[in-house]
Formats: structure tokens, sequence, C-alpha cells
DNA sequence: GTCTATAACGGGATAGAC
DNA sequence: GTCTATCCCGTTATAGAC
């Protein structure tokens, strides 16, 4: 029964706190307020705002970095592709504040623009290779222009699917279902596939409607 | 030769350094110093921040609530599907600055919520028309479920790809080229074209590569 | 490690002269 | 309509006691 570090539990509550509420709607004040300690005490532990924001991102950009690590030619079947995806938009949504004001929390973090910008790469590149895989196991039919479009377009729905969704259907922030964004990452690909695995597909994204 | 209104001036100036900085972190004392006015001028004007950024987002919903305005049964080309689609980016790009810091701006002006939605729905319900339009023109066949993935997808990429795109690829953020999202558009309605219509789209198409 | 008090700053907005 | 001066407030961050 060890005793949560104060280090911690700032970082956790502001995570949750940037979350529902927007980064810049959140002052130090709020945090340490929601934390029961004194503003003071908060900057013990961290030296600024950016600080916990930066704190934040590292473990985002670990996240993804390992996630993103996709074998270059491996057979990745499509229930573990689907699974990815679902890995992938627990992932964004856990870190969802990052994406709800992106140019805001960019201009005013630049240090991040260039790692944000690294990570979004590497998605593209994921999804780049998984095609590639699909392709070569048969599953897949695309020529390669339309591959760009696609893999830009599968990386901007990962990006932005969750604040879009919240926007359009829901009011409340806190309720977050990575399901639908998976749901429809397959229909984006779907019209690419052969036809057994469009219905594979179509079985798999059923249970995420 | 008549003296432009520093009302207007105003506006204008504001929607400019909106775009081009964010709207968080634009002052009022910027536009003022911008316009080479004083603070209390901009104040006569205006008797709030919120008050200019609610007048650019009337703008903003008349022109998109013009162009959205399809009529229902007509017999829509394909060449006049993409001129509708340079419009709309056109009209997104110009206020792009709501959509940079959308959570952000949408709960510092909550009143422009409910609006947003709806022209959001606008937008959905008009890519549903234009696919039924398509639908009976012979010119598309897509499955019903299929057709709601895709015209939120639409939809989604009407609002984001600008900021993506800037984001990933670019970083002056005073060029905007509506292009590349009418080309990422027409790839989304792509594979649901009979073949003939896909030739005509991927001619069209590579004019806004 | 934690507190209280407060400094320092910036941004929105107003008053009143011209 | 436009200006200068100023107020008010929220936010970040620090100093120094406990």
């Amino acid at each position: 029964m060890k005793k949560v570090k104060t280090r911690d539990r700032i970082v956790d509550t502001s995570l949750h706190l940037f979350n529902s509420l927007g980064e810049p709607n959140v002052t130090t004040l709020l945090i340490s307020d929601e934390l029961e300690i004194s503003p003071g005490n908060l900057y013990y532990h961290f030296k600024s705002k950016g600080d916990i924001v930066e704190e934040l991102f590292r473990a985002y950009e670990a996240d993804m970095l390992d996630l993103l690590a996709v074998p270059e030619d491996a057979d990745i079947p499509l229930d573990q592709f689907s699974f990815f995806l679902h890995l992938l938009f627990e992932g964004v949504a856990r870190y969802r504040f990052l994406y709800q004001d992106l140019v805001n929390v960019l201009s005013r973090y630049s240090q991040l623009q260039q790692r944000f910008r690294r990570i979004l790469k590497k998605k593209t590149a994921a999804f780049q290779s998984l095609c590639g895989s699909f392709q070569r196991q048969e599953m897949m039919d695309i020529e390669p222009e339309a591959l760009g479009a696609l893999c830009e377009q599968l990386t901007l729905t990962v990006c932005y699917w969750s604040s879009f969704d919240t926007l359009s259907h829901l009011e409340d922030r806190d309720a977050v279902d990575p399901g639908r964004g998976v749901y429809q990452m397959l229909h984006l690909l779907l019209p690419y596939l052969r036809e057994d695995e469009q219905e594979q597909v179509k079985l798999i994204s059923a249970d995420y409607r």
C-alpha cells in the first residue's frame, strides 16, 4: 500500500483536466486546487506549466513510437490490424488534449512541433507498410497514387476523429469511444480489399459500430 | 475613392491575424497596433474581442449556409461537384482560425457551439444529397452503411484537411492551397464510382494534385 | 515536501478628454 | 471617431517560513 507520489498525482490530474477542459483553460491554480495542494507545492515539483505538458508529451511520444514500430515485412492478418487500430485510437484518446487545440498548444510549446511532426510521419509510414503487407498477401489491390491518398487519409483520421466525433455527436467530453474511430478507419480500407477480405472486415467492423 | 471604414478594417485585420497566429494568440492590442489605431478606438467599434469573433463567425456561417443549400433532386455532374468542393475548401480556409483551435474557441465563445454543429450537420447532409444524386444518375454504387461512413469522412476532411496539411507539410501558415484538399476528397469518392466516372475523376483530380 | 503570501506580468476593457 | 491613461483581473511563478 504505497502512497502515490505528489509528482505523479500532478501528472495524472493535469492530463485529466487538460483532456476534459482543454489545456489552455486549465490553470496551474486549478490543478493544485483539484489535488488539494498549494500552488507553491506544484511549482516545487515542476518549474513551469510547460514542464508538465512536456512530461505528458514525452509519455505520448513513447507510447506512439513503441506502437508504431511496425515490422517491415511481416504478414499482418486483418484482425491483428484492427487490434493495432484499437490501440492507436486509445493512445491518441488518452492524450487528446494535444489534438483539441493543436495549433495553440504547438505554438506555445514550440519545442514539441518537430517531435509531433515526426510522430505524424511515422503514422503515415506505418500505414504504408501495413498496406504493403496486405498487398503482398494479396488481400488488397490499390494503385500507388490512391495508396498515398489513403495513407494520408488514415493518418488524418487517427488524429482528428475523436475531436470530430465529440464535436458532432456528444456533449460529454470525458466519454470517448475508440470504437467508432476504428470503424471509420476500416471503412476507409474496405473498398481496396478483395472480396473475402471485405467480408471479413465487415464482420470485424460490425463489432465496432 | 471611398475611404474604408475603420470597423471593416478591424474585421479584416482581425481575420488575417487570427488565421496566421491563432485566435488565442492575438490580443486586442495587437490588432489595434497592426491597424495603427488606439486600443480605445477598437473598443469604440466593438465592445469586446468576442464580438469581433462573433462577426467573423456570422460571415462564415452565411457563406456556408449559402453554399450548402444543395438542390435536393438535381442531377449534379462531376465537374460541378468538384467546383463545389473547391468553393467549400476556400470558404473553410478563409476562416481557418475557427478550426485551428476549435475546442478552445468554442469553449470561450460558447454561443457558437450550436451554430457550428448545425453547419457541420448541413455539410454531411449536403454530401448525402450529392451522393444520392450520383446514385440516381447511376454514376455511383454504394451500400447504405458505407455511404454513412463516407459522408462523415468527407465532412471530417473538409474541416480538418487544411490544418492537417499545414501541420504535416508546410511551415508557412499563410500559404493555403485548397487544391490538395479537393484532391483528397475526390479520392475518397473514387472507389465507389463506376468505371467511366472513375476515369473522369482521375482526370479532374490530376489538376488538383 | 508543503505551506502562505505576494510579486510580476499581460490582456481585456473602461473613462473621459479631444 | 479617435486618443491617452488607467483599472481590473486572472495567471504564472517566486520567496521564504514551517
